[in-house]
DNA sequence: CTCTTGACCGACG
DNA sequence: CCGTCGGCCAAGA
């Protein structure tokens, strides 16, 4: 039985969106909010919502990234170890980190 | 309801 | 490549 957590309607969208991600493969903020049809600031919002991951381990929000092939920030920091284990994390499904930043040509997955 | 901050992105110099 | 500014959504105090 799961523990459904009461969420905002937006929020919920961020998080199913999440899970469709499939493994060795990574998404961005911006293709998140580009999905939700929104335009404007949207993924700043998103960020927000993934800070606190009531479904995790199953909403991966460790495979959500930046556009700019940086990891971003875990665990609401967006520089520290936490985020190492993030890095940690993508290398062990896959995906070939180099220098902190990931290969968005190769890993990106869109919706 | 009002104000501030934020796991962001894009443009400019 | 790096620093700075603008943008205008969502959640918390």
């Amino acid at each position: 039985m799961n523990s459904p957590k009461k969420v905002s309607a937006f929020s919920a969208q961020v998080y199913a969106l999440c899970r469709r991600i499939p493994q060795g493969r990574i998404t961005t903020y911006k293709e998140l909010a580009r999905a939700l049809g929104k335009k404007g600031q949207v993924y700043r919002a998103i960020g927000h919502v993934l800070r606190e991951n009531p479904f995790a381990p199953e909403v991966p929000c460790h495979r959500v990234i930046n556009s700019s092939g940086a990891v971003g920030g875990f665990r609401g920091k967006t520089n520290g170890k936490e985020v190492q284990e993030k890095i940690k994390l993508l290398e062990k499904e896959g995906i070939r980190i180099i220098n902190g930043k990931v290969n968005l040509q190769k890993y990106l997955f869109r919706f």
